[in-house]
DNA sequence: CTGAAAGCGCTTACAG
DNA sequence: CTGAAAGCGCTTACAG
């Protein structure tokens, strides 16, 4: 329609210059005005081209196997991409070792992927991290915890605060006027925590915004997560104060929690904490565990990876906060989550 | 490898005959060894195949903006696959007239699609149009409401028994020991009525199987759905059973039953129904609707297409029940289920 | 700055 | 029953 070969339209699609502006307006305005899309099968096909996207994730540990879900969600992703050229490298991490996530980074930096996609846990080794990508120009995706900064392509995960104001309306439900009422934050290390702060945070606004449930909260921090540890720390607690109707755990330790209160029969209490690992939906069977939250942790790992995608095949635009839904988790209902 | 053409091994992939046995087996043998899968981009892109599917769904109505979204989800996973040849011609019926339903069917017959997507509202035109299908040997997939029917491809929904028993568990935890709960089931029509009165019963086996929970159920049933049929018959119960604590609508019109809690004042009553529509939403945000189940509306439409992509493009075996998770859906979470 | 040709991995007639 | 050739809509060197 130009009178141009399909190599100088080629050449105005992917702007890569070598084209003079007479010629380039020209075939802009036929593309526009004939409402041309490149068939991106085809470009697929001819350009052989290979994205490599980076996934710096925590391993599964035996303390929770919450980081399966995610890798799930990305591996799932991966196989509908693959046709496209998609390949992901996995560079897994101990949580709890700074060190390991440093050399995973050092390593992501040394073999220069396309993008990265990033769960954030150690605070000045991300930033080194994302200021290599800046440097190299490639765009990288956070997921599960977010990361203030401008420059991100996006995040995919939870709002944490609201999944907390959640938990708290759900409390709200089966304690009664003047029950007291205590959060656990349990965990070995702290950093990574701003999301766990932030449910903790949504949890007691909602009881200070509703002045009809005037409720007395404690909150109780433990950071040794062996039996014994937790043990004593909390008989100390039940002892002290024996009008404890209901306990809000912010992460996915509460099954550890709800050991303690099935071995000291402390039932009837109210017991609501995060994530649908196999540890916990024991005690949820067990009626123990009244609720859990859920994030939606495959579709955090699949969405990263389909962001990334739609980034650079699709050319789409994308949001930079993708909040997933706050999924309330029960005996009836858990089935039908599992796989998702 | 075989030592034949790739017109030979076209033939044997694709099993349409004219290949002798003895090359048939050799290439089938080298296939497998050789762990070759074809390239589905290529093939795309040279077959220029076309499948169309129908997707017979009921129209928006003012009732109910339910199933606009169903449609919404079919329309996402038709941008998805438009790539790879598929097209989605759209059948929508008004489901409370039967003839309607009947004309689209007919319509469908004789345009001979390659598949097709059925939301099952009454019972002997469905016969009809699944017969046709088995005759034409096309697949067809069932959405939202179940078909017992054994040559289906799929069926992509909620398990409706289980959700009134997750209901049930809700319901439970805001009511005391021995008191009062309506089920009201309202609803012009009664055919398609077979996943609602599955909700119903859900919702009475828990109680009935969680004996720590002695409470009188009734159960109303309401046809003329305008306002003014509405305040009569709810007018007669609540005035006689003044100890109504609870209520379960099952279906989306709960937002009808929860107008006239608010107009006459009924609070505090427990108020439970299904699907996050417009206007249910309203009386979730003023706490008047405590809890909504969402039966994930537009991923039963998504979740069709892609059943019929895999089966056809991709060549996946598919399960036969797809059951969506229940979600639950409170005034602190909904704003996240919007989109989805 | 521009065009012509080859090729991506398949499918589709067509000829034998 | 089998093969050779053209073509799907792009991208990629290469030549000028």
């Amino acid at each position: 329609m130009a009178g141009v070969s399909v190599g100088t339209v080629d050449r105005v699609i992917h702007n890569r210059g070598e084209v003079s502006d007479i010629t380039r307006n020209k075939v802009i305005r036929i593309i526009k005005d004939s409402h041309y899309v490149p068939d991106i099968v085809a470009r697929t096909l001819a350009s052989k081209k290979i994205y490599r996207f980076a996934v710096l994730f925590p391993r599964e540990n035996p303390d929770s196997t919450f980081w399966s879900k995610p890798l799930a969600g990305v591996n799932k992703a991966l196989k509908e991409t693959g046709h496209y050229g998609i390949v992901g490298e996995k560079y897994l991490f101990d949580q709890f070792n700074r060190t390991s996530f440093k050399k995973q980074i050092d390593r992501i930096i040394h073999n220069e992927p396309d993008a990265v996609l990033i769960a954030p846990f150690y605070y000045e080794e991300t930033v080194r991290l994302i200021e290599n990508c800046s440097q190299r120009k490639i765009p990288y995706v956070f997921i599960n915890s977010n990361f203030q900064d401008s420059s991100k392509l996006s995040f995919v995960g939870q709002d944490s605060k609201q999944s907390g104001y959640l938990a708290a309306r759900l409390m709200s439900y089966s304690v009664e006027q003047g029950s007291r009422l205590l959060i656990i934050n349990i965990s070995k290390v702290l950093d990574n925590h701003k999301h766990i702060l932030n449910r903790q945070t949504g949890f007691e606004s909602f009881f200070r915004e509703n002045t009809n449930h005037k409720i007395d909260i404690l909150n109780h921090y433990i950071k040794d997560t062996d039996k014994n540890s937790i043990s004593n720390s909390l008989n100390e607690i039940f002892s002290k104060k024996n009008e404890i109707k209901g306990v809000f755990v912010t992460n996915s330790k509460v099954y550890k929690i709800a050991r303690f209160i099935e071995e000291n029969r402390l039932k009837p209490v109210t017991l609501i904490g995060y994530d649908l690992t196999e540890e916990n939906l024991q005690y949820v069977e067990k009626n123990i565990i009244d609720f859990l939250i859920s994030q939606r942790p495959v579709e955090q790992g699949y969405g990263g990876i389909m962001t990334l995608f739609n980034h650079f095949v699709l050319n789409k635009r994308v949001k930079k906060e993708q909040h997933l839904p706050i999924d309330i988790i029960t005996k009836e209902n858990y089935k039908f989550y599992i796989k998702h």
